[in-house]
DNA sequence: GTGGTCTAGACCACC
DNA sequence: GTGGTCTAGACCACA
């Protein structure tokens, strides 16, 4: 099951971290589709976001055609995202952690390693 | 030189854009004490932002101490940001680039590469 | 000018409404890409829904493609809808308002136009 | 017979939908007074919807005065709507379908055929 | 109890 | 002054 965390107060609307959460957990495959996404209610409980904010999150996801609302049941994922197979991302993480452990005992914060995963995805200089 | 990328329609503001740039540039040694940022007029010719939104940026990279504006000549790197020096950062990247590679052949794409470092830096299942 | 008509108590969603009737505007040329949309405020004024429910309609167009936000000035009709162009409509306006008034002169209220309208169109008993 | 479709997630209720088939019935004749609705089970089978959705539309009907129910006999049409008789529906029926050729044959689409209706009917610019 | 609609109002981002 | 975000809460449609 996924839960969500929200921070408030980043200037990082609330229902768009939510909606990244959704398909951060689809690429990664802990939401598969048919699974159902905890309801309104949960999400507020938890994350203590409004009802109308993760209502907003999981609209603009259904109109990206990711998941189906069903009244009276519940949000479930439809779409897949990334066609990465659990084969073939379970060592990709581990080597990633490897380098990550390196990367943090040279002393650099995960604010540094996000910057460095950019310049590098970005190709260099850009 | 730093140059701003401002996405819009993104939903993410664009003021928290230009600083979070700037603050990356700062990390990767792209931006050091002293060095003078784009003035307004050429972020806006660059980035089609308004130029309060661009002032704006400045101003809370100057609150939060890393830049100096001063009257008549720019605004200037002040303080420091990541403790990474170039001889610390540079192998580092290498690694992160080989990893990239590897992660791309895998048919990984950007988004799932930033899943999976955000997973890996929360520490796991999270 | 389009100028919204929003029948409360209906049961038919306002946003829908609001929707419904810019997309009626533009098929009928009364909107055409470039022109702006009434502002949140005056449709406010103007028909008495609540400022989100417009905004959520807005929204919605723009997610079909039919509108854009421009923050500051206000939204713009992008898109098109139904090809038809004035020297095509206007005769068939014509036509039909001639159908209209006998249909009316024997004695068929608006409702049962609107029936056998959907009768004609979705070809017979269906 | 008549036969119910709805249409889930166009926004419009589907008690709604089903209320104003029933109406549209009465209105062309397809039902008399003294004809039997489609059991609620029936509805349920065709349409997809639960039966309590069912159920509220033709209570809502009862007591608009346009149908009633007899226990274990079925819903029965009481009431008249729309003052048509037959030998007044047909010629307009097909005066409205050759309108209806003409339009289709210059392109316009079904949307654009309500559009239009609406716009006459509200009796021009409105 | 599920998602959805609407409201009223505060506050923000941008021009 | 433009659109946009978020909240709090009432109420509705549906299963």
């Amino acid at each position: 099951m996924v839960e969500f965390h929200v921070d408030r107060g980043s200037g990082f609307p609330a229902y768009l971290q939510l909606g990244q959460q959704v398909r951060e957990a689809m690429r990664l495959g802990w939401l598969q589709p048919g699974d159902r996404l905890p309801t309104v209610r949960d999400v507020v409980a938890t994350s203590g976001v409004n009802a109308n904010t993760v209502l907003k999150a999981y609209r603009e996801l259904e109109l990206a055609g990711l998941v189906e609302a069903r009244q009276g049941s519940g949000t479930f994922v439809k779409g897949t995202l990334g066609s990465a197979a659990p084969e073939v991302l379970d060592p990709l993480r581990e080597g990633l952690a490897k380098w990550v452990a390196e990367a943090r005992s040279a002393g650099l914060e995960d604010e540094d390693i996000y910057a460095l995963l950019r310049e590098v995805l970005s190709g260099g200089a850009q």
